[in-house]
DNA sequence: GCGGCGCGCGTACGCCGTACCCGAAGCGTG
DNA sequence: CACGCTTCGGGTACGGCGTACGCGCGCCGC
């Protein structure tokens, strides 16, 4: 099988990470492996930021020296492939039995989740479709919500990568502010203060009626309620093409 | 207005951008602006990829000095900041009285264009609320639409935040893979064969399923049709609530 | 005429990813 | 036991990056 897949012209980098997880261990001592370089660089990027994770960094954290990490990753692309494929963990178990709604709600946050203590995810660019065993481990969680809904196939996986898309973009706006200099209350007291200052009726008419009924002082409240929200709305579309399925 | 601006300690960045609305023109004669600066790299990242922006090939590119640059913007990370607000140009007019659904779909496909056609926008991490003049624009362009909804300010905001969110996450997944290897048709293919090679019944139950009832193979079609399954799952959504109130 | 200032530029520095080569240790084979 | 091969960690070196800093030139108001 992971002939036919070399076969195929699969990415060094998917090929590691099946074979990895078709013969576990038979690996002889070796200090430096690939699994602890991965996981100091997760733990660096979590903690400084994706921007402060660099091989001399990440070696130095490791105790080795910059060069050796290249035995185990053929370079920083591959290394944050590695990553956003570890990072995530294993999904939430779905009952597949249970109330889709409520299923696909846990999947949904736990996804948010993931991507707010792992934000970089966000950031860095795959350039290629989910095919990793993280991320199809995370689908398959997914979609076992809606395996009782009367959805067809195709239906079932564009809701799922409707609501992933969804939760994706609200936990990279909301991951880019929390790490940033706007997160304390003050200077969200001041977003306030400039919003109402440049937004006025004549320029931004629609938004002025929204701030004029107080849009802007929810919007301070927390930023959960503002996902839960756009979520609540697209639960409420899927469940509407199901009703009439 | 500008000076209370800076009191409340408006960034740089922005407090140019505004300032520039206020008092058009009264420059003398320069070789370098800012706008040229801007509208070159926009040019750059647009083509090569936001990787192949450096402020070296930027000033080649204007046939200038590499530091020269620095007399019209702070720093790199300024200039993003100046690129993404020149970039998605003006919002599309939405008639405030006409149907909110076709004026919302307008918004979030003329947004969706504009994150395929520099994509870069998504990867570019503001740190901040949106506060410059352009992205101001565009959401009080997708307020007009639901102005005659009978929602109240805030829900009309979070309501457009949630399509926003959508397209954002969708815009970045799709044009992660358009702009990489995996755009042609063959490698598509490629696609599918690894897909039915490593979804197994065994390892992702509700993968396979919806696999074997033709769920990747709908996928290889045109995306824009992904697109706007989620987002007439989202405009649904909206729907249910507005129907409500 | 002249002082000041805005503009464009050149040099230099520290950090980055990584190509390339070397030495040491463990291994099976003669 | 000797020997070569493979595997692993490391060191040096290079080109490219963002940018701090200082210089000279030309235009402007006085």
């Amino acid at each position: 099988m992971i002939g036919a897949m070399a076969d195929i012209g699969m990415p060094r980098s998917l090929r590691i990470l099946w074979d990895m997880e078709e013969q576990p261990v038979k690996r002889p001592v070796q200090s430096l492996t690939r699994e602890r370089i991965v996981a100091t660089a997760i733990e660096i990027a979590d903690t400084d930021g994706i921007a402060a994770l660099s091989m001399a960094k990440l070696a130095e954290r490791l105790g080795s020296a910059t060069m050796s990490l290249y035995r185990h990753v053929a370079n920083k692309e591959e290394l944050l492939i590695f990553m956003s494929d570890a990072a995530p963990g294993t999904p939430p178990a779905i009952d597949p039995g249970g109330d889709w709604r409520a299923g696909l709600e846990v999947w949904a946050l736990a996804l948010r989740e993931v991507y707010l203590r792992h934000p970089w995810i966000l950031v860095i660019n795959p350039g290629r479709p989910p095919l990793d065993p993280g991320q199809l481990a995370w689908a398959d969680a997914g979609l076992a919500a809606l395996s009782r809904t009367g959805l067809d196939g195709s239906r079932r996986l564009a809701a799922i990568m409707a609501v992933l898309n969804y939760v994706r973009g609200e936990a990279q706006i909301s991951a880019g502010l929390a790490g940033s200099a706007w997160a304390d209350e003050e200077t969200q007291q001041r977003y306030g203060d400039l919003m109402r200052l440049l937004v006025t009726r004549d320029r931004f008419p629609h938004l002025a009626a929204a701030s004029e009924e107080g849009a802007f002082a929810m919007e301070e409240e927390a930023d959960g309620a503002a996902f839960s929200f756009g979520l609540a709305r697209m639960l409420d579309g899927i469940g509407h093409i199901i009703d009439k399925s």
